[in-house]
This record gives structure tokens, C-alpha cells and sequence, in this order.
RNA sequence: GGGCGAGUGGCGGAACGGUAGACGCAGCGGACUUAAAAUCCGCCGGGGCAACCUGUGAGGGUUCGAAUCCCUCCUCGCCUACCA
């Protein structure tokens, strides 16, 4: 389908005889994209054009885009993000910015790891080549970026930087170990990311995955969770970005209250956010992980049992095992806890629905109110109380006239001496209550886990710590960074953590006593690069430290940062996590990376996401070599608004390879009459030919428009709006010289933030100095752009029956007079009575009638 | 199961509570051409000869006025997974 497109195109375009205008040698008169973006291009490598010091010494704009996975050849669907942020970089430089607009790389991660073990490549080579690929490729898109910015995550340079983060958040606490479980393949003894993991099997050899509890990294991003939801106040972020964040860290507030194991007395402390339903729990749950699981079992009857039920939760992925359709399932302890507020003794169990690690790892079952506690105690024969009754009906008790759980608000019913008290008060009373008996205290819980950052493979920082027998864990010097990836690795993707096999980097001598050492073979999680890359770009060659605090200083945080929605949660929680805590480390001077976030949409292609695994990619390169950069960037954003899904329509390419050639030919053919002192000729007499007034009122109509579009990323509409003053340019023949260099000037300044190289090729056609890039944003005049006559409609009860052709200023009162002036109005209005008249001067009079 | 978005002509979309369908694609008509392509100009939601009627996923509501705001439901997309 698409490749017909093709094959159209270009037997089109090589059907044209190449003609040159005699005497015109450097400017054709037919728009041959290929040849003016390639000179362009040329001409900004060679000259540096886009370099930051080329706008030095205005107010600083940080625009940046998130950066990208190198994986190798682009399709457009990956560049929508580039050419969102591109257009406004462009435009911040027009308006007087000077703008950092750097090119990065994600350079670490998975994929290159993967194609080392099918390619028997190194994943270093395999990414240097793909980004080398990917800079030809941005540049083809005619991107403005300042290659010597460049930061790429996989570079000991960079990654020295982020080994020192670690070991900065290691001294302040805020890095520590624990072990917790991996996703674990037994035939290729290896660990598996989650995204490796394919219903429950190992994606590579189909084994089933289990879990292995590993010592882990984590980064305690949970001590930052108030922080996080309470610094959105100064973001200007979309609402539904920091709406799912918030439910995304899942702040609870609820009650611990601590049941005790019959016998024993050891506690069981218990989270509920529902402690008005304490005298209602019928029995309690452990995980099956549960530190006191075995203990409580340990020689009895139910040992086998829950031993059996343990190996087989513990089998199961994650993913199964939580998936709300599962079967809810348990087994009992032969053991009771007692309920500290009624001081009855209900039975434990450990069951697959209870997660160990939120709250604490225990929950109380009430199966009254509680609708999946209603659904284990039907299943499991266990007994049901109600302690809450509807309002309707303050003193119903009967369980089992219960068909379903009932979780709403009520009154308190078998609840001691919390009768009769409404359910919402009972809450904070019965808090009040543990808390003076010291059986409970008032707790804030998170969705929110602390980060687990160890990865237990090869293409990724190397986590800076080492074991020593006499000195235990010890942190790797600052001075002694970079721990360099080794090359004496094989990809075989078996075996533990691939830095394990390499005995040059595993064994070390430690650095606190000189003794025989092994390093950490764990490398850190790729978000942990990506959530400081941003501060890099303010010195990105500093070889002496992560960044220069001057510069960080001066040019963050981020001004405008532009990348998809899916980052919401992660790279998004990540990067603000990082950033507060080396703010409140001292590092630096504000405590939010990112002051605007624009999030822009994804690219369909036949109704399915742009994807080369789905191989419905359109390519970069066949889009370029048929329309060419400016044509492949203007209709990207022409198809939809930037922060929506777009469906990519091969047939829509024409349209916009149409308006720019349109642009191209009528600037072009009209060179000779250019008039560059157009700005004195118009000061010294205004035209007054209706052709003349009609054509600048519309480019100066447009230029309000594309400037007001280009403020809030409507881009599609700004391109519509120049689509709609080329049109009028053409169908309007009789206009003067100076009105039409005006237009020309102003057309070309205002195509140059979207199709940069049409921008430059007019400008230079118009025998103008400099580039189109560097000129200042031009200002439209007002009174030019205002319509002197406009419509009026006149509405009775909201309908249209009647237009009126009107000077624009004209009042409310002499509007209303004209409305019921007109016969046409007048004749409707028969037999009925005015009762009330709305006037919206410049746009309509409703009449509100009735009998 | 939860969260976040989105539903407008044949299609992509436009319309910061005020003439629904800008702009573009496709289609139709015309000019140019021996002819076709390209180009340029015009028409283009549905019904009706017309006046007019009707129309923004469905149903209610608020308002002088709703595609737009509120409630209920349906469909699709993305993110997430039993959160006590």
C-alpha cells in the first residue's frame, strides 16, 4: 500500500523536465525539496549555524525533548516528539531566546544486549552505529540541534557521573540493600525484566519464570512521596499527568492496629484505611511470604500444606498472581490472632491476594464490608459480621440477608460502645480510642514502592560497591571512578549477571584495607541515568564533575520539556525524585527538573501504533527522499494536534507537499518584484486598493493567529492558517508591490520554525541577509488585521434566521435596533412577544420570544 | 478491576459557552491541453424544487444559547494490575 504511494510519486517527479529560468541559475522555479534541504543542511553543519553560542546573550530557554532509545533506523512515528520540539525551538529563537537544544541518547539498556546475544556484536558497537544512524537522520529532518551538546548515557563519561549520584545517595541513606524477589528463568539461570517475562514464560525459551530473592539495590523514593504530590502546585503540567501521578504514589491514610497470635502474643500490626469496620473482622490474612508464616507453622499439621501453597505462589509471576480475574485463594494456619478491640480470636490464614510488600504484608477480613472479603468468606465457609447498617435501616444486623458486601457509610451496629454513631465519626473515634489503649496508631501508607534499581545484567552503570571480607560492603572512592564496564564479556544470555563472568572486573582490591575485594555485579536500572541527563547538558564536556553549578544554575530547570504521555509514571516520578533529593543534598538550587511539560500524542498507522515490531512503520528516509524534510515535518503536524493520537493517511502527504510548493512558486515567481524597503512605502502612504487591504489584513490576521498557535502547540491550525493567506494570495493578482513584498517576507518568516529549509531558501531568494532562523519574530499590527465589516447573526430562541452585514464597532443598542428592523425578523416575530434580548456585539443579537 | 483520555461529514480534523464542519484528503464541475497528468478556479454533512427541516456516540440536565459545562450509559485508545 504504502510502497505504491511510492512508485507514484516518483515516476511523477522524475517526469518533470528540469528546466532552468535563463539567468536564475541559483533559484529554480519548480520546488525540488531534495536539493534545497540538502543545501541547507550542508550550509548549518559547515557553519555551525545551530551552535549555542548563536544566540548567546538573550534570556535563556531550556527546550528539551525526551531523549531517545538508539534504536537504529527512524521511522515517523518515533519523530513527532523531535519535530513538536524542533518548531518551538525555532520559535524561541525568533522571540529573542537564547535556546539549549540539545541531542541525547538513552544509550543503555535491553535491546542492545539482546542484539549482542543474537548478533554476536557488543552492545556498544551495536549502539554506537544506531546512534551515528539516528544523528544523519535527525539531521535530515532539518532538527536545530547543537551536536557538541551531546550527552549519551553508555559513555564512561556520563556514566562516571551517574555511579557518583549512587554513591551520593548511598552516603545520605537514600540508597540501601534488601533483598527481594527477581523474575528468574531456571533454564537460562538468568534474571528477567518484567518486559521480558510473556504470560508467565520466559520470552526467549518458553520456561516457566519464578522468583529468586537476590540482595538489592533501592533507592528510597517513598521518603519523597508528600514532596512529590505537594511541589505539582508549581508545575505547569498537564492536569491528567500530575492526576496520574498522584493516584500513581497512592497516599492513604488509615490506621496500623496491632491483633496479637493467640498463645504467643506476638503482633501482627495490620494497615486498614477502614478501622471503623474493626469489630466486623471474621478472620485475618498473611501473605504467604509473610516473615511469621513459618514460624507459626513450623512442626504442626498445616507445615505441609502452607509449605505446598508457598512454593506455588512463589512459581507464579507477579502478573498472575495479582491479576483481579485470578481465583482467590488460601489456606488456614490452624492458628488464631485475637482482635484487639473485641478481644475475640479469629482465624489466620495466608492467602495469594495479599501483597507483602504494601502495608504490612497483613489484612484484616471483613467480609460485610468489603467486597473482596465478602467474596473469600463465601468461598471459604468463613463467618460474616456486619458492624456498619445503611442509614435506611440504622439497626439492621443480619448477615445473611447481605447479598453483597456493603461498603458504603452507615451507622455502627455491634460495635460495642461505637453503636449508634455514624460510621465516618467511628472512624476517627475508634482511632482515638487504639491510640490512647497503645493497640493502634494513625499511619500514612503508599502505593508508591521504593525504586529497585539493580539489574542483573551487562549493558548499564555499573552499581559502584564492593565486598570485602574484612570491610564488608564498601562504597567505591569518588576518585576511583569510572568502574568500567569490562570488555572480556560473553553474550550469552545464561548464567547470572553477565559481569559475573568477567573475573578482570569481578575481583579488586579494597580500597579501605587493600585486601582482596569482588565488585557488585549488578548494573543500575536505565531510569536512574535518565533522571539526571537533563542537568548534564549545562556542561555536558566537564570532565572534572557531573555539572558545573554555575551553569546548572543558569539554565535550568528545564523551561519547556516535550515527550509522551506512557513517561507519566516513571521517567517522570524518577527524574523528580532525583532531582529534590540532590536539592535537599545541597546540589542544587531547585528542587523540580521540569517547569513545562507538554506531552505529545502517539502516530497510528492503520489503526495500530507506529511500530517496526508491528512493521507498520512509515520510514523516515522514504518519506524524505519522496517530499523531502519540510514536507515530512509540516505534515506530521498538520494531521492532528500535537498532543493527540494521530492517524497517519498516506494520501494527506499530497496536500501538504502541495501548500508548500504553492508557497515556494508564489514567492518565487513574484522575486523580481520584492521590494525590501516595503516597511518605509507602507509608513509613508497606506494601500487602498480592496485587493491590497484584503491581502494585509489576512497576513497580518495570520501572523496573530500562527503566533497565538505557536504559544499553546497548535500547530496543525497555525499550518492551516498559512494555508488559508497563501490561497489568498493567489486569487488575489492585484496587489501592489509593496504589499506583496510584505506578505512575501512575512510568509517566509513564518513558515521557517516549521519547514526550515523553504524558510531559508525564500529568504535568500528574497535577497535578504542572514538566515530566516535568526530574525526576530515579526509583530502584527492590529489595526490592519480588524475586519471593519463583520456579520451579525440574529437568533430567535437561539436559531438563526436572519444575517446582518455591519461595521465592526458597531453598539449593542443600534445591533438591536437593526435586528428588529429586519422585515425578514419582523415577519417571524408575528403574534409573539420579545422578552428578552441578548446582544454579543461583533457576533450576534438572540431574541428570546415567546407567546 | 482501577486510572487517564477520546468519540464531530466518505476520511484526517476546525470551532478559548455564541453562525457546527476552518484547513487538508477524497469526490464532482470548469479553465488550460490534440489528449492525459500536473497546474489554476469553483462546488462539496444529510433531506427538500424551495421556504425550511435535520445533524457533533446514546439518554437526561444547566443556560437566552451546549460539540463545548454537569449526571448516567455505550464504544474505542493508552497506562496500570487484588493497595487492605
Amino acid at each position: 500500500m504504502y510502497l505504491c504511494a511510492l512508485c507514484v510519486f516518483v515516476v511523477r517527479f522524475s517526469s518533470g523536465s528540469p528546466r532552468q529560468p535563463p539567468g536564475k541559475a541559483s533559484m529554480d522555479d519548480k520546488y525540488s525539496p531534495q536539493q534545497i534541504e540538502a543545501k541547507w543542511q550542508q550550509r548549518w553543519r559547515e557553519q555551525r549555524t545551530y551552535s549555542l553560542a548563536a544566540t548567546a546573550g538573550k534570556p535563556k530557554f531550556f527546550l528539551l525533548e525526551m531523549f531517545a532509545y538508539p534504536s537504529g533506523d527512524l521511522h515517523m512515528g518515533h519523530v513527532r516528539c523531535y519535530t513538536v520540539g524542533d518548531v518551538q525551538a525555532r520559535y524561541r529563537i525568533m522571540k529573542g531566546f537564547h535556546v539549549l537544544h540539545p541531542p541525547g541518547f538513552d544509550a543503555f539498556g535491553l535491546n542492545a544486549e539482546n542484539a549482542a546475544i543474537q548478533r554476536q556484536i557488543h552492545p556498544g558497537d551495536w549502539t554506537e552505529s544506531n546512534m551515528k544512524r539516528m544523528r544523519e537522520q535527525y539531521e535530515r529532518m532539518g532538527f536545530s540541534y547543537d551536536w557538541d551538546q551531546l550527552v549519551v548515557t553508555s559513555h564512561a563519561d556520563y556514566y562516571r557521573w551517574t555511579q557518583w549520584l549512587f554513591l551520593r545517595f548511598y552516603k545520605a541513606g537514600l540508597a540501601y540493600k534488601k533483598k527481594a524477589p527477581v523474575n528468574w528463568c531456571p533454564s537460562c539461570a538468568t534474571a528477567l525484566a518484567n518486559e521480558q517475562v510473556k504470560d508467565g514464560l520466559c520470552e526467549r525459551c518458553d520456561s516457566v519464570v519464578t522468583k529468586k530473592l537476590l540482595d538489592q539495590w533501592f533507592f528510597k523514593i517513598t521518603q519523597y512521596a508528600d514532596r512529590l504530590l505537594s511541589n505539582h502546585e508549581k508545575l505547569e503540567w498537564p492536569e491528567e499527568i500530575k492526576t496520574m501521578q498522584r493516584h500513581w504514589i497512592g497516599r492513604s491514610t488509615g490506621v496500623e492496629v496491632d491483633f496479637t497470635v493467640e498463645g504467643t502474643g506476638a503482633k501482627i500490626p495490620v494497615f486498614t484505611t477502614r478501622v471503623d469496620t474493626l469489630f466486623g473482622v471474621t478472620y485475618l490474612v498473611l501473605a504467604p511470604e509473610h516473615p511469621l508464616v513459618n514460624e507459626l507453622v513450623a512442626g504442626t499439621d498445616r507445615e505441609a500444606d502452607v509449605r505446598e501453597f508457598q512454593e506455588r505462589m512463589a512459581r507464579q509471576s507477579e502478573i498472575e498472581r495479582t491479576a483481579t480475574d485470578a481465583p482467590k485463594e488460601g489456606v488456614p494456619l490452624g492458628v488464631n490472632a485475637i482482635n484487639p478491640a473485641t478481644g475475640e480470636a479469629v482465624p489466620l490464614l495466608i492467602a495469594n491476594y495479599v501483597l507483602v510488600d504494601y502495608g504490612t504484608g497483613a489484612v484484616m477480613g471483613v467480609p460485610a464490608h468489603d467486597t473482596r472479603d465478602f467474596a473469600f468468606a463465601k468461598e471459604k465457609g468463613l463467618p460474616i459480621r456486619v458492624v456498619i447498617a445503611p442509614p435506611s435501616d440504622p439497626t439492621a444486623t443480619d448477615s445473611a440477608a447481605l447479598q453483597d458486601a456493603y461498603v458504603d457509610p452507615g451507622v455502627q451496629v455491634n460495635s460495642a460502645q461505637f453503636d449508634g454513631i455514624p460510621s465516618t465519626e467511628a472512624k476517627e473515634r475508634i482511632a482515638d480510642w487504639l491510640e490512647e489503649r497503645g493497640t493502634g496508631r494513625r499511619q500514612v501508607n503508599t502505593r508508591l514502592r521504593d525504586w529497585l534499581i539493580s539489574r542483573q545484567r551487562y549493558w548499564g552503570a555499573p552499581i559502584p560497591i564492593l565486598y570485602c571480607d574484612k570491610c564488608g560492603e564498601v562504597p567505591v572512592p569518588e576518585d576511583q571512578l569510572p568502574v568500567v564496564l569490562p570488555s572480556d564479556v560473553s553474550f550469552t544470555g545464561k548464567g547470572e549477571s553477565p559481569l559475573a563472568g568477567s573475573p578482570t572486573f569481578v575481583n579488586t582490591t579494597c580500597p579501605t584495607c587493600g585486601g582482596p575485594a569482588r565488585r557488585d555485579v549488578d548494573t543500575m536500572d536505565t531510569f536512574v541515568d535518565s533522571s539526571w541527563y537533563f542537568l548534564r547538558f549545562a556542561s555536558p564536556q566537564d570532565e572534572t564533575q557531573a555539572w558545573d553549578a554555575g551553569l546548572v544554575a543558569h539554565w535550568l530547570p528545564v523551561d519547556q520539556y516535550v515527550g509522551g504521555r506512557e513517561h507519566a509514571t516513571m521517567h517522570l516520578i524518577y527524574a523528580r525524585f532525583v532531582t529534590e533529593a540532590l536539592h535537599d543534598l545541597g546540589l542544587l538550587p531547585f528542587d523540580e527538573p521540569f517547569t513545562r511539560l507538554f506531552n505529545q500524542g502517539t502516530v497510528y498507522l492503520h489503526g495500530k501504533k507506529m511500530s517496526k515490531s508491528r512493521g507498520n512503520v512509515v520510514p523516515l528516509d522514504a518519506m524524505c527522499d519522496q517530499y523531502g524534510a519540510d514536507t515530512a515535518r509540516c505534515f506530521e503536524l498538520f494531521i492532528a494536534p500535537p498532543d493527540e493520537q494521530a492517524e497517519w493517511n498516506e494520501k494527506g502527504v499530497e496536500g501538504v507537499w502541495r501548500f508548500l510548493r504553492r508557497a515556494y512558486t508564489y514567492v518565487v515567481t513574484h522575486r523580481e518584484r520584492f521590494q525590501a524597503d516595503w516597511r518605509s512605502s507602507l509608513a509613508a502612504s497606506a494601500p487602498t486598493g480592496e485587493d491590497d487591504q484584503a491581502v494585509r489584513r489576512k497576513t497580518h490576521q495570520t501572523l496573530q493567529r500562527v503566533t497565538e498557535d505557536l504559544e499553546r502547540f497548535h500547530y496543525n491550525t497555525a499550518l492551516a492558517g498559512l494555508m488559508e493567506l497563501v490561497n489568498e494570495l493567489y486569487v488575489r493578482p492585484g496587489i501592489s508591490d509593496t504589499v506583496l513584498s510584505e506578505a512575501a517576507e512575512l510568509l517566509t518568516l513564518m513558515l521557517s520554525p516549521f519547514a526550515p529549509h523553504l524558510g531559508e531558501e525564500l529568504w535568500e531568494g528574497l535577497g535578504k541577509d542572514g538566515m530566516a532562523a535568526f530574525q526576530s519574530w515579526p509583530e502584527a499590527d492590529a489595526a490592519v488585521a480588524r475586519e471593519d465589516v463583520v456579520e451579525v447573526v440574529v437568533q430567535i430562541n437561539g436559531k438563526v434566521r436572519e444575517k446582518l452585514s455591519v461595521p465592526a464597532e458597531t453598539t449593542k443598542e443600534e445591533l438591536e435596533r437593526l435586528a428588529m428592523a429586519s422585515d425578514k425578523v419582523q415577519a417571524l416575530l408575528e403574534g409573539l412577544q420579545v422578552k428578552k434580548i441578548i446582544v454579543v456585539p461583533g457576533k450576534l443579537v438572540n431574541l428570546v420570544v415567546g407567546k
